[in-house]
RNA sequence: GGCCCUGUAGCUCAAUUGGCAGAGCAGUUGACUCUUAAUCAAUUGGUUGUAGGUUCAAGUCCUACCAGGGUCACCA
């Protein structure tokens, strides 16, 4: 239940005095002919083609929330705000109805409201292009004011904030008051929807299908992560949030698509960092007749692009780091990265007891009794990941962790697969996807023995992705990221929940 | 889940280490026909996250809880 504080109490007795004004709070329609930005730049180009005086004769009617209020008697300066930029009106008691600039000088239209206003161009004494406003209108009265913020323009067009708005959970809880007076917040979300719109041309024009595949899964898989449960009530049936779209996108290479893919969200019931959200958005792409050295080619090429498209450069300034995202990256086995960072060859532990010894010998504490692939991803997670600043594929993984990996040709222990790090993040996984039904089969009950113990992270046995292979799959090679761990790197944000609108939180009490 | 830090006015922060809860901004009232962090004068505003406890006295110390951040654990 709302309590009104001292503040909203005076503007709820605005709004009575408005209405005893014939003045409505929130009227139906609004109109606008020019955005703000396209007042100014219309303005200013009449003023270069036609001169000043012929520009002043330009009539705009435009809207916009009130950011800045100075009243100086019969003369009132309002700054407004749309998406697209700010403008000053110009309020002076000679060019409007007296019981109009009253609405301004007595404060019933004041800071925070919305406001449609009507008037010819014009520049201040101070050189401001602004309107001279001869007819306003309430477009929308607000009760709460928004936390305060006073800006500075520079001469080189720099702003500065006074004031601000920063307590974290207050600017995750009410987003709207965030992206209201935090412009650098409003343009994070500009950049993440040219990243995701950048991404989708990319694959679109390598010929890919977009495609969606089902949220809720009657059996979950192609990633190992504890899912949320739901219940279908009129079907009687357990449903899962998917965990990743894997299984599904690769059925439709059965059914004769060439390269699909998706960007969707993933749901993991797991813990929240500043690099992992309940619910993340991911790619995931599969192209028939390419192998993992192909996928890597289109990731560099993707990445490349995306952070073109959003900065102008494949150069990438993050958190104090420049990277560098033009192609070729580096390319290591997983192997040699280990045997870089750790100086100790994991082949010469062939198995998860002496491996297991040997970790603990570097002084590493580790939980007993993982898979030999567990330990060696350990070390990488451990002793390589922090290292790998600039993208770099780390490739040929354990096979033991990869269910869904080719065999790579020289041994029996390593597979086709290659995760690609960026300021020491994990940033996706992709691999030549196996098509052999038989050995597919095996590496499901090699999994599901695997993980017996701890069951929560067993991928189950899916029977109907098996009867797909069956008919024959064309040899792929798949590919998945965390999206906004990209959005992340090329929005310089420290957190994933500075990339989401509304990261999840704790429930508000 | 463990450990560490934080929570004071609408916003951003103080409070001399246990001794009368304060400032700037915004709000209210007034002045001002070219301001732009407008200025000038006056002024309102608090259950110090919640609940207990210690003390003559608690924003400050103790306990529990709530929320957020960090870190570790977890996380193909």
């Amino acid at each position: 239940m709302w309590q009104p504080n001292r503040l909203e109490q005076e503007r709820l007795i605005k709004v009575e005095q408005l209405e005893m004004r014939q003045v409505a709070p929130y009227p139906r329609r609004a109109e606008r002919t020019h955005t703000t930005a396209a007042a100014i730049t219309a303005f200013t180009a009449l003023e270069g083609q036609n001169g000043a005086e012929a520009a002043e004769g330009l009539e705009v009617t435009v809207c916009g929330r009130i950011r800045r209020v100075n009243i100086k008697g019969k003369l009132s300066f309002l700054h407004i705000e749309d998406e697209s930029g700010r403008l000053q009106l110009f309020l002076r008691i000679d060019n409007l109805d007296d019981s109009r600039y009253a609405l301004v000088k007595d404060k019933l239209v004041e800071m925070d409201d919305f406001v449609q206003a009507s008037g010819t161009m014009m520049r201040t004494k101070a050189g401001e292009p602004s309107v001279l406003v001869h007819d306003f209108k309430l477009l929308s009265k607000a009760l709460s004011p928004l936390p305060v913020i006073k800006q500075a323009t520079q001469e080189d067009g720099t702003v500065i904030e006074y004031g601000e708005f920063s307590d974290v959970e207050q600017r995750y809880r009410q987003r709207y008051a965030d992206l209201a007076v935090n412009y650098d917040v409003r343009e994070v979300f500009i950049k993440r929807a040219a990243v995701i719109r950048t991404l989708r041309r990319f694959l679109d024009d390598e010929g890919f299908l977009e495609v969606e595949t089902p949220i809720l899964q009657p059996v979950y898989g192609g990633a190992a992560a504890r899912p949320f449960i739901t219940h279908h009530n009129h079907l009687h049936q357990d449903l899962f949030l998917r965990i990743s779209f894997e299984l599904y996108l690769k059925r439709l290479l059965v059914g004769g698509y060439d390269a699909v893919y998706e960007i969707g969200r993933d749901f993991r019931n797991e813990g929240v960092s500043y690099k992992h959200n309940t619910e993340f958005t991911m790619l995931e792409f599969y192209k028939a007749y390419i192998d993992y050295r192909g996928v890597m080619s289109l990731t560099e090429r993707m990445l490349a692009a995306a952070a073109a498209a959003v900065n102008g450069t494949t150069v990438v300034e993050f958190q104090g780091q420049t990277l560098n995202f033009a192609p070729p990256w580096p390319r290591m086995t997983i192997r040699e990265a280990v045997k870089h960072f750790c100086e100790i060859d994991y082949m010469d532990y062939p198995d998860a007891p002496s491996l297991e010894t040997a970790i603990r010998n570097m002084g590493d504490s580790i939980a007993p009794g993982q898979p030999w692939g567990k330990l060696v991803e350990h070390l990488l997670g451990e002793h390589v990941e922090p290292n790998l600043i600039q993208p770099t594929f780390i490739t040929d993984y354990p096979r033991d962790i990869s269910p869904f990996a080719k065999r790579v040709e020289y041994d029996d222990v390593h597979v086709e697969r290659f995760e690609f790090y960026i300021a020491g993040m994990e940033m996706g996984n992709a691999f030549t996807e196996l098509n052999d039904p038989r050995d597919q089969e095996q590496r499901f009950l090699e999994m599901a023995k695997l993980y017996r113990a701890e069951d929560d992270d067993a991928t189950p046995l899916d029977e109907d992705y098996l009867r797909a292979m069956r008919y024959g799959m064309p040899p792929n090679g798949g590919f998945g990221m965390g999206v906004d761990r990209l959005v992340m790197l090329l929005t310089n944000q420290r957190s994933i929940r500075d990339v989401l609108l509304y990261p999840h939180l704790r429930e508000e009490k």
